[in-house]
Order: structure tokens, then sequence, then C-alpha cells
DNA sequence: CGCCTTTGACCCGCGC
DNA sequence: GCGCGGGTCAAAGGCG
């Protein structure tokens, strides 16, 4: 996604534990209406099959044995400087969701390998490090509990698989792959 | 046996 | 320059 002229921050993960993160894309045709629109139909709809139950009004549906139920998405943009000298910067967008989960695996039917954990500062639980293993896809994930709402299990993906999803799970992450609409970096 | 997790070390950017 | 925080590496071990 080359023409996004603004990014979304997360609220800084290591000191805020706002549960409503605001979404604000503003790139090119498909960026804001189709994503709101899968969010808000393809979203909830599949996700209803496994007990998902939240949009936006997150806050008001406060039950962890519920299983998995979507709490909100945010997207933005990173900025990185190439280690190597003289290259320019990777862009990379993330894409970050919240999830209201007992368990820290949610399985979204790729294959992942954990490469590393980390304790993040001011917050109490570790945040653990993904890669997709599929060959040549480096898609990563970081998966992070918040430490204000331990129900809030906070995803976030960066990069897109350019491959098919590995199991045919009916979850939100296959709805993700359907939701390519970005072109590969 | 292959794939995965664990875990400490390492690296890097940034602020002081 | 140094320390801190975040991100990654890689060796070692676990498990099906």
């Amino acid at each position: 996604m080359e023409n996004y002229t603004s990014f979304l921050r997360l609220p800084s993960p290591t000191t805020s534990a706002n549960s409503s993160i605001s979404l604000s894309i503003n790139g090119n045709s498909h960026s804001l209406s189709d994503f709101e629109g899968i969010k808000g139909n393809g979203f909830l709809g599949l996700m209803t099959g496994e007990e998902m139950n939240a949009d936006t009004g997150l806050k008001e549906h406060k039950n962890p044995d519920q299983g998995k139920s979507f709490a909100g998405s945010a997207q933005y943009e990173v900025l990185k400087f190439s280690k190597k000298k003289g290259e320019k910067k990777v862009r990379k967008t993330r894409y970050a969701f919240q999830t209201r989960s007992h368990v820290d695996i949610l399985d979204d039917g790729y294959r992942w390998r954990k490469y590393g954990q980390k304790a993040v500062k001011n917050n109490k639980f570790p945040r653990s490090y993904y890669r997709c293993t599929h060959q040549g896809c480096d898609v990563k994930k970081q998966v992070q509990r918040l430490t204000k709402d331990e129900a809030v299990v906070v995803t976030t993906y960066e990069g897109m698989h350019s491959h098919p999803i590995e199991k045919s799970t009916d979850n939100f992450e296959n709805i993700l792959s359907q939701m390519q609409i970005y072109p590969a970096f």
C-alpha cells in the first residue's frame, strides 16, 4: 500500500491499555470503506459462528468466558530504515486487532513459529513474536495481553500473506486472507 | 525425525 | 557514551 497519506499509530502499547482504538485510514479507494465493510459485515457475520459478539462497543462486552470476540482493530504504517547502509526505507503495514479471549493462541489458520518473547514495560504479560512458517512469507505477528484488561489480547500483524491459508478454519484470519486488498511489498 | 517452543544473548535505535 | 526498551537470533530441548 503505497498510497497511504496518513497512518494511525496505536496508542503506545507499553503505556496505554486503551481498548477502543480508532480507525482512521484515508488511503485510496478501498481502504476505509472496504475495511469497515468487512469489519462490520464479513467479520462479524462469520464470527458469530465462533461466539464473536462485539464490535466497537467492546467495553460493554466483558465476558471472557465467551471465548473470542472481536474487539477492535487498527491499521498503521511503520516506517523503518534498513539496517544496511544506503538502503531506502522499508515501509510495512501493521494491523492490530484486539480480541477478547482467555487463550493467547488464536489459531487463525496459518502456521506460525514463535521466535521470541519479551517482557513489555508497564505490562506484566510478555509479548510473543511469531513468524509465518510458509516459505517466502515473512509475515509476522505479535501477541500481547493487556495488564489493565487481562481479557484482551492484542494481536498485531505485520505484512501480508502471499499464499493461501493452510487450514480450513472459519475464524477471522480466514477472512483476513480474503481481504488482501493491498499488494505485497 | 522434523517442527516447534523456550530462553538468554545479541543488536539497534533512541533519549539522556 | 551509556543504559534502556523493543525486536531478533539461535542453540538446546520438547513433543508428536
